[in-house]
RNA sequence: GCCCCCGUAGCUCAGUAGGAUAGAGCAUCGGUUUCCUAAACCGAGGGUCGCAGGUUCGAAUCCUGCCGGGGGUACCA
């Protein structure tokens, strides 16, 4: 990338500068190299100067203008300059921009990647939404985050695995099981109400439905007796195909489907116990089992084994961990939860410390909610009140485009506010469709382009001169340096962003190059080449979004 | 009470290790098409970056306090 030989640029500067007794032998802060917001002030730029001030005990103004001086050449860089309050600014060479048209075109949909992760080994988690109702509206924003999440950190060169972690066992799922069988037995007739805490939305009653088509009356057991436990496993079977195909309609594919049920027959529960005794973490009291989190930080214990004798989730979490690092040797582990898991964020990280794993290793993201609304009316999305807004009808109303695109385009930390009425209203002015629009035109001109120009020899890349041209191409120079920054921050929010803002670039572009010019076959040429370039990396980054590069709207 | 997140244009939100005159979409108003897709383009208005201090050459960004909104604070997940 170019940015970084900038900032190798610099680093050799001033190693030249101090040598040549040019700049004091002080300490050298890293070099940051920044995009300046205005195009007067160049391509890229440093504020070294600045930072170098009060150690070198000089001006910034005179310590630009030493580092300037001893400036390696290079070929990109056409103009450099300093600037108050003591900005350096390099101003890049349109041949050289020019000449990037080839590379990208080379690169193809590589063109986007980056070498930080260095092969590492790396794990996504996201949604892992138990089997007990349908994803509603909300999952799908962990969905689309975590999926873009995991083809970013692909492209930046980690060796990345995807997991969906669910429930097949435990409290829920049994709560799940006797509702589902009290719907079963109403449909014979019997006067049985679901359970206290049970699921009460409708679709358990088609699961019900749907169990009598299968099995008639031979999951009935004698009145007050329990079920089978057959048609538990049914219902669960059933809730993990729903899942399984809605995310599905995102296009999100996991790698891994992984049992919370593994965790105790793999004997990891067991392990991660006697490990959290052996750090001397573990009490008991109450007749419950705890982890003794008070005595690393917290202000109070955590419970790992009810009186029940029953684990808790986080017991299970911690043992699941255990997995993901010590067994299955990641080198990093990314989990993503919703807000409302916020709490066992600390209990975790504490956890899988006491297991050796150094801090830094468990990102866990936590997402903020997403409020659905239809116009006034405030909608629910928990489970167990019933009346959910399924991921399934937000797909389906808005398109599974528009879902992806507008859940990416909120950063993890901010609060959605999803106006579902508002979405399908704006549904044909929306900036989804703006950038797929400007896929579906360069598709179009090539087309064109093939039936009205003759054939000739390959464009020349050099003809690209014009300032529309160029603005094109360092728009489009900018994704690597982004999916760089969106590996490290894990914030793949800017990719919406970023796919608008390249959009708008090329619709500019459009209106002033005439880019199919009969009359001037070698621009035209050019301006082909140009183009085609613009629309793989159109199509990279809405491939990274998960969405569909269209040839025609 | 304590912990986490948020507060930026009328609305929805960006602002990438603190940088140079704070941005986009939508909405509002005005303009652009004998020509490769007008699902487009150009222009205009609109801001005490919640408030008050502090750190810094420089703060929307970092620190402290306050105000407002959301989430958590269970032997639920």
């Amino acid at each position: 990338m170019i940015k970084d030989d900038i900032s190798v640029m610099v680093q050799e500067a001033a190693a030249r500068a101090q040598k040549a007794g040019d700049l004091p032998e002080i300490a050298l802060p890293e070099t940051i190299i920044e995009r300046p917001q205005r195009a007067e002030h160049g391509d890229y730029a440093t504020s070294l100067p600045l930072q170098l001030a009060r150690a070198a005990q000089a001006k910034p103004l005179d310590l630009g203008a030493t580092l300037i001086k001893h400036m390696p050449e290079s070929a990109a860089v056409e103009r450099l300059e300093v600037v108050p309050p003591g900005f350096v600014n390099f101003h890049l060479s349109p041949a050289w921009l020019a000449s990037q048209v080839d590379e990208i075109l080379e690169a193809g949909p590589a063109f986007a990647e980056v070498s930080v992760g260095n092969g590492e080994k790396v794990q996504v988690e996201f949604v892992s939404a138990n089997p007990t109702g349908p994803l509603h509206a909300g999952n799908g924003r962990w969905a689309a985050l975590g999926s873009t999440l995991a083809r970013v950190l692909r492209v930046a060169g980690y060796n990345v695995q995807t997991e969906y972690y669910f429930n097949d066992a435990g409290t829920q799922i049994d709560v799940f099981a006797r509702t589902l069988y009290a719907r079963y037995q109403q449909l014979f007739g019997r006067d049985v109400p679901v359970p206290e805490d049970g699921y009460v939305g409708s679709y358990m009653v088609d699961l019900a439905g749907q169990a009598r088509e299968k099995f008639g009356d031979t999951m009935l057991s004698p009145e007050g007796e329990p079920p089978p436990d057959q048609l538990g496993r049914y219902g669960m079977e059933q809730v993990m195909d729903w899942i399984r195909r809605d995310l599905s309609s995102l296009g999100v594919e996991y790698d891994n489907w992984y049992r919370e049920q593994t965790v105790y027959d793999s004997g990891y529960f067991d392990k991660v116990m006697s490990l959290l005794r052996e750090k001397d973490l573990v009490t008991e009291r109450e007749g419950a089992v705890w982890f003794a989190t008070s005595k690393l930080e917290a202000d109070k214990d955590e419970v790992l084994v009810r009186s029940s004798g029953l684990p808790t989730y986080l017991a299970t979490d911690v043992g699941y961990h255990y997995d993901k690092f010590i067994v299955r040797g990641f080198d990093r582990v990314i989990d993503i939860w919703g807000a409302d898991h916020q709490g066992h964020v600390r209990p975790l990280q504490l956890a899988t410390q006491a297991m050796g794993i150094e801090e830094g290793r468990l990102d866990i993201i936590i997402g903020q909610l997403v409020t659905l609304r239809r116009g006034d009316e405030t909608l629910k999305l928990s489970k167990r009140s019933g009346d959910i807004v399924t991921l399934r009808e937000v797909i389906d109303e808005v398109g599974k485009d528009a879902c992806l695109f507008f859940f990416l385009s909120r950063s993890a930390d901010a609060t959605i506010d999803f106006d579902l009425d508002l979405a399908k209203q704006q549904s044909s002015e929306n900036p989804v469709y703006y950038v797929q629009y400007a896929h579906a035109r360069i598709a179009g001109i090539l087309t064109t382009a093939g039936e009205r120009l003759p054939e000739t020899e390959d464009g020349d890349t050099a003809l690209l001169t014009h300032e529309a041209e160029l603005a094109l191409i360092r728009k489009m120079l900018h994704l690597p340096e982004l999916v760089e920054v969106m590996a490290r921050t894990l914030e793949p929010h800017h990719l919406p962003h970023y796919a608008q803002d390249l959009a708008t670039t090329f619709h500019d572009f459009y209106e002033k190059c005439r880019v199919v010019d009969e009359d001037n076959v070698d621009l035209s040429r050019a301006r082909l080449k140009l183009v085609a370039a613009a629309q793989s990396v159109l199509a990279t980054t809405l491939g990274l979004m998960g969405m569909d590069a269209p040839d025609r709207m």
